[in-house]
RNA sequence: GGGCGGUUAGCUCAGUGGUUAGAGCACCUGCUUUACACGCAGGGGGUCAGAGGUUCAAGUCCUCUACCGCCCA
């Protein structure tokens, strides 16, 4: 049965079996246990609209492998799951769609537009969750949630009145964002700069009662109609005696006055500044400082309105034209200058953003963040990597007021009625029939919606059930870890802790975790170049689900970019195949060995006389088991892995299985080792399952059902075996550093061989000379002739060694000589200068390490064993060296 | 303008003060060795961007410089 496996791991159907097997046993769902702390991750929820990239492929890889290692530890596990409605993205979507009808949204209207808007969110919502399962999260599905189902909703609304109440929601007319493409408002966050090469116009504003102009310079001519005035700075002699006086804006007769204000900076174009208090942040606050009027002449699609007279209808960028067109007929553009400037860009549809005065709804931040910075300064939550710290620190520090309203029609609608009646506001969770101040039936509900961060904001406590007390809440609230990329540390994490922190009062997380970018097709223009962009369906269509995850796990490291190499995707895979070969030579053994083998052996019934490569290897695995608790623990995920593929590839496949070989060729053996076999390769797939939950499971099961005696006591299923744990008495540095002799021995014969051609079906005499080791080599005889094709081989103590025949190779090691007589194959020349190179390296070390030692600096401030350790260096290299000298005189 | 990160083998990257700095891929040599050619054995390849400093000890900590990238204003 066992042998008929596939020479070659095929992952496709193998993956699809388990993940409906897991699910079908409830895995995933968590049973409440307080008797024990839970570990809980609320997956950050995908865009409803996206499609699946590699940065999902990390996040989930991540997320997946921490929670899998928990749940094996035996602790209660959730990893909650969902989607965002992702405001702005969906809308545009299905407004594209409506488009290709010759529809907008305003021709259907708002009811019969979120009917098209849910059911383009339902089917992508499955979506979302078939590739998540496809990439084998193990996450609780039963409590799936997407950000505009009832109970997150009403924690939208619970949170907004609560914020209300207290007074840090408030509406006001502020300077915003204004996408004119999407017609809403953005938030800070939401507004990409770029730096852009431009022109800056100085532009003559005729005075209004004599003779002569003053010149301004801007970059944006086409808000000239909104001027309330221009300033010059108070200190700028140039304009002193100007203060006061009036101009005239041109192309319009209005008269503005010109004014002194201390933050104009003098050096900018001629000292003069034009004031457009609706159309710029630092003009609105000059206006506010001195009353002026705030005039805005644009509409919300970017185009001129009213107050813009002749420019009216006209779009921004054709109005600006115009008034350049017409300043110059006027003889009114003095010139222009290349300039460069930083402006504003929606992140969304890079658009160019127009800052605008507008009416809308804000949260007071500053009053929130104080917790919040100090829940990261008092140790309650920490960042890794550490680096991040700072950067929250600084971003809490000097947090702006957020614009929380949208105007938008897919989301969390505001909980905010007005009345016609006697103007007051009614903010409610539930929608309010009568105005609570008059009664009046006559209330009409704010039309905009929130901006979806807000209710990601919320997403670990409105998930869990909040705002009522639920189970869940009482239970898996505070969460442990919040996983996401560093991309959005402000927008999602640091509002999170806000919220968190002010709904519940409690941290929400804490850990926060952030990962690394990965670039694709856009994001890197080299990778592109170089052709290793790779896309997670086609890779995991390629390579296997656990090939990508191992592969994102090793090539990252936390917060650093990633970019996915193919030949890191093939090592992964190779790795997967390496690991499945082994379980299959495993099981072909299984197929015939006695059935008393059959079983794991127990570590514990090792003695000093039990073979030293079992030993060995225990040892070995018990080191890695103690390395990869401690890594996992400090989030080390990608060193983790990493050393359980050295331990499966080096150590268990590259030694232990080719000695174990022949052991099962001698047919004197006295013990097998398959029991070792099984016991470290079930013990490595516990370890490794985390990182692969397919292929571990599917060799994991396979061997069970080869474990007539152990069926029973086993788990169903690998992932919710323990995690493997470390028994210090079973490390045995004894063993490790005979291994370690043996392994030298092996090698540099098998070097030598290469170095003179020798083929490897040729067999070659060979002597060893040891003293201490003899009793270990010779009971390693068997696999030291296999592996390195000697025969026959004489093991002696170095008491017998006879003076070197001048046509023998000899290598000297740090235990033993070996000596290989070859008749005529020797030359002589060539190995005095091997020797002499060894001689020279050895020396070179033996004198740094000498002059070490003879530092007094050194021997007072190193640690005890740092010493120890140069010592015993030393005293080898000196052994080794006069071993080396001695041979190459022999040879002379 | 302020801040952060990167610069380690041809390429992609690990490296959490303590041997003679590692891995994968690529490269060279040799292998149909009955688990695996997605493999086995052996090999070459590095002034760890540069300059100073701290330390008994620096790829690792500090300062400056250069280049690349990112964030904030």
């Amino acid at each position: 049965m066992l042998t008929e496996l596939p020479k070659a791991y095929q992952p496709g159907e193998i993956e699809k079996k388990w993940y409906e097997f897991w699910l079908s046993q409830g895995y995933f769902t968590p049973k409440i246990d307080h008797s024990k702390k839970p570990f809980v991750i609320i997956m950050p929820p995908p865009n409803v609209t996206g499609e699946l990239h590699m940065g999902h492929a990390l996040t989930i890889t991540l997320e997946d492998t921490m929670v899998r290692w928990h749940r094996m530890r035996g602790e209660p596990t959730l990893w909650l799951p969902g989607t965002d409605h992702a405001g702005i993205a969906t809308q545009v979507v299905v407004e594209q769609q409506l488009a290709k009808q010759g529809l907008t949204r305003n021709d259907i209207g708002l009811e019969k537009f979120l009917e098209t808007a849910w059911e383009w969110t339902n089917k992508r919502r499955q979506g979302i969750q078939q590739q998540h399962r496809m990439l084998g999260a193990s996450c609780d599905w039963t409590r799936e949630r997407f950000t505009l189902d009832e109970s997150p909703s009403r924690a939208v609304r619970t949170a907004f009145v609560n914020l209300y109440n207290k007074g840090l929601i408030y509406r006001g007319k502020r300077m915003i964002n204004w996408c004119p493409r999407c017609q809403t408002s953005l938030s800070d966050l939401e507004v990409k700069h770029r730096d852009i090469t431009g022109t800056l116009y100085y532009i003559r504003y005729p005075l209004a009662d004599q003779m002569g102009f003053i010149t301004v310079a801007t970059t944006r001519p086409e808000t000239l109609p909104g001027d309330s005035a221009v300033a010059v700075n108070p200190e700028d002699t140039r304009y002193v005696h100007l203060v006061g006086k009036k101009v005239t804006l041109p192309l319009t007769c209005k008269k503005i006055p010109i004014i002194a204000d201390a933050a104009v900076d003098t050096s900018f174009g001629t000292g003069a500044l034009k004031i457009t208090p609706a159309h710029d942040p630092i003009d609105f606050e000059v206006a506010q400082r001195h009353g002026l009027p705030t005039v805005d002449t644009m509409n919300d699609d970017g185009s001129m309105n009213k107050n813009a007279g002749p420019y009216r209808d006209l779009d921004r960028f054709t109005c600006r034209e115009k008034i350049l067109v017409d300043l110059k007929k006027a003889g009114l553009l003095e010139k222009t200058e290349v300039y460069s400037s930083s402006v504003g860009y929606c992140n969304r549809c890079q658009t160019m953003i127009e800052p605008k005065i507008s009416l809308q709804w804000f949260v007071n931040t500053k009053t929130m963040s104080k917790a919040a910075i100090e829940a990261v300064t008092e140790g309650n939550i920490t960042i890794i990597p550490g680096r991040f710290t700072k950067v929250y620190l600084d971003w809490m520090e000097n947090i702006k007021d957020w614009c929380i309203s949208r105007q938008l029609w897919w989301g969390h609608r505001i909980p905010v009625w007005y009345c016609h009646n006697c103007g007051k506001l009614t903010v409610s969770v539930d929608t309010p029939r009568n105005c609570k101040y008059c009664a009046s039936r006559q209330i009409k509900q704010d039309p905009d919606v929130l901006d979806t961060w807000f209710s990601s904001a919320l997403w670990t406590h409105s998930t869990l059930g909040w705002p009522e007390n639920t189970d869940d809440f009482q239970y898996f609230y505070p969460t442990s870890v919040i996983e996401t990329g560093y991309d959005i540390l402000f927008f999602w994490i640091a509002r999170m802790v806000m919220m968190g922190l002010e709904d519940t009062g409690k941290i929400p997380f804490h850990t926060i975790y952030l990962h690394g970018l990965l670039r694709d097709e856009q994001g890197d223009k080299m990778s592109k170049l170089k052709g290793n962009v790779v896309n997670p369906i086609t890779a995991v269509a390629e390579y296997g689900i656990d090939a990508l995850r191992f592969a994102l796990v090793t090539g990252s490291a936390p917060g650093n970019d990633v970019k996915l190499s193919t030949g890191k995707l093939k090592s992964s895979r190779n790795f997967v195949n390496k690991l499945w070969n082994t379980a299959r030579f495993i099981m072909q053994i299984m197929d015939r060995e006695k059935p008393e083998n059959l079983m794991l052996s127990r570590e514990t019934n090792f003695t000093a006389s039990s073979r030293i490569e079992d030993r060995w290897i225990y040892s070995q695995l018990n080191r890695l088991t103690d390395n990869v608790a401690k890594l996992m623990e400090n989030f080390q995920f990608g060193e983790a892995a990493q050393q359980i593929y050295d331990f499966i590839w080096t150590e268990f496949c590259d030694w232990y299985i080719e000695i174990a070989k022949i052991r099962f060729r001698d047919s004197q053996s006295p013990s097998s080792p398959l029991p070792i076999l099984l016991h470290t390769l079930e013990t490595t797939l516990r370890l490794l399952h985390p990182f692969m939950p397919f292929v571990t499971e599917e060799i994991w099961q396979n061997l069970k059902h080869g474990l007539p005696l152990h069926q029973q006591q086993m788990p169903e299923s690998i992932m919710i075996a323990p995690y493997p744990t470390i028994n210090d008495k079973i490390i045995d540095p004894n063993a490790e550093k005979t291994m370690t002799s043996i392994v030298d021995i092996i090698r540099s014969i098998r070097n030598a061989r290469a170095q003179y051609k020798v083929i490897s079906s040729q067999w070659i005499e060979a002597q060893i000379y040891s003293d201490e080791l003899i009793p270990y080599i010779n009971s390693q005889s068997q696999v030291i002739q296999k592996l390195a094709r000697v025969h026959p081989l004489t093991i002696l103590s170095k008491k017998r060694r006879k003076k070197t025949d001048s046509q023998s190779l000899v290598l000297v090691l740090h235990n033993a000589e070996v000596v290989l007589p070859w008749a005529g194959l020797i030359d002589i020349s060539k190995e005095k200068q091997r020797l002499g190179n060894e001689i020279i390296a050895s020396i070179a070390m033996i004198n740094k390490i000498r002059s070490r030692l003879s530092d007094n600096a050194f021997l007072t401030k190193a640690p005890a064993h740092v010493i120890r350790n140069e010592q015993e260096k030393l005293h080898t290299l000196e052994d080794k060296t006069e071993r080396l000298n001695s041979e190459l005189s022999q040879l002379s």
